[in-house]
DNA sequence: TCAAAAGTGTTGATACTACACCCATGG
DNA sequence: CCATGGGTGTAGTATCAACACTTTTGA
């Protein structure tokens, strides 16, 4: 107990699944590694150790911004994976948090570091445990993810899918002003299904504290949509 | 990267919230510690080290044995602690574990070590974050929790709230074989709230695999209730 | 035969879905 | 004035919750 730094323990990391709905499919940077012959795979989760005296928060947001160049992105922990095994250099436990941008952010990240893609992402839905996630790049190369990587990366989609219904995450994807077919656009990239227009729209406004604006969609041919945001009192 | 061990890195803990139904109230396993006071507080989760090594999950099951003697007893990881100050020792991260099992089955841990004592929990609906747990004795002595376990209590007992519907983990503060009368009140206990009967039997009946197994229980007075139990095969 | 708890049927309200329709704007 | 997408009303359906009721057993 009182010596608990004294012995080996083992390495801490955190492993970033950053997010991003692009062209009506979600996306996720991953990070191309000159190991990939002895991790099992050529791609990776961006991630960094994390050092005593740093909370691993911080970590994270040194991450986001030495890979990305990024500040102010939304994240969330969501698991943290252990087992033995999972790392060949040695005994890594690593903390896995879900960011999330918008599209246009995380680009201007991505084409600013050489090692850096966005692969778009297919999770299925049949059973319930991770593990079923593949990553592709636009002409449809499968990505052959390194560690468990493929692993959290099917079970950070599925807790996003929970999540959306309950808490505010999926606005994370959008700007601070938004139409509802943007969001509704968001809402079937992530959950790989088309919705219906109507019930999205009443489902959406009465779930969550949204509010009109007023202002309208500019640019767009056709009718502009009115656009909307969050509303930070959560309607009360 | 490469170096990632001989840097200083933050020590590893798991911590066990340890939940069982008795009397109608849920209760947790605290441990009383010598160090109350600079800790901020007298009574602890229990929890240990995580060596190099070793598998949190496997040091989860070290921790129940040595602390309580149990073994097989059902536990999932939900979420990891990591703030600077968390722990007055130094930098100490800690994954917490939620561990349910039959309050029959726990108070034979908890008797056979003077440490240990079993306390009702309280637990606040309003805020969404986490914070508002409280633990107190039979008699109603309040217990201060040390470190940062008083919010951690309050988390895991919202999770489990919110798992109730959709996963089979209220039964496992049940036998294999248990009336429906019992699975309510291990809701009732957890939710901190009476549910009426008809619509809890049919919730409960459609959303879980459940079998009656023709069984009756012996013992009580009055007309016995039949036996269900959980369906593997998830009703398919 | 009575008390207490097990278990079920029925109804009213609510929420959700699907479809059809109207509206506004650019060309 | 037409094509296209934004936005809304309505009706049918499934789900849910409360109440009253019947059943079964021990005393």
């Amino acid at each position: 107990m009182t010596d608990a730094f004294s012995y080996p323990h083992p390495a801490l990391a955190v492993d970033l699944v950053m997010l991003c709905v692009q062209g009506g499919a979600l996306h996720v940077v991953l990070m191309q590694r000159a190991d990939g012959a002895e991790m099992g795979g050529d791609w990776a989760l961006p991630g960094g150790f994390v050092h005593r005296d740093t909370a691993p928060e911080d970590t994270v947001a040194r991450v986001l911004a030495e890979k990305t160049g990024l500040h102010g992105i939304h994240f969330e922990q969501l698991a943290t994976y252990g087992a033995l095994g999972r790392d060949p250099r040695g005994h890594v436990v690593s903390i896995a948090y879900i960011a999330i941008a918008e599209a246009e952010a995380l680009s201007v990240g991505v084409v600013a570091n050489d090692t850096l893609t966005l692969a778009r992402v297919h999770v299925g839905w049949s059973g319930e445990a991770g593990g079923v996630a593949t990553a592709q790049t636009a002409d449809g190369t499968l990505l052959p993810l390194a560690f468990d990587h493929a692993d959290i990366l099917g079970d950070m989609v599925k807790r996003l899918r929970g999540k959306l219904d309950y808490t505010t995450i999926g606005f994370e994807f959008l700007p601070p002003r938004f139409t509802l077919r943007a969001a509704q656009d968001v809402h079937e990239a992530i959950l790989n299904q088309s919705l219906t227009k109507p019930a999205f729209r009443r489902k959406l406004l009465d779930r969550h504290p949204l509010r009109a604006t007023g202002a309208r969609e500019t640019g767009g041919a056709y009718r502009p949509a009115e656009l909307y945001e969050v509303d930070p009192e959560g309607g009360q």
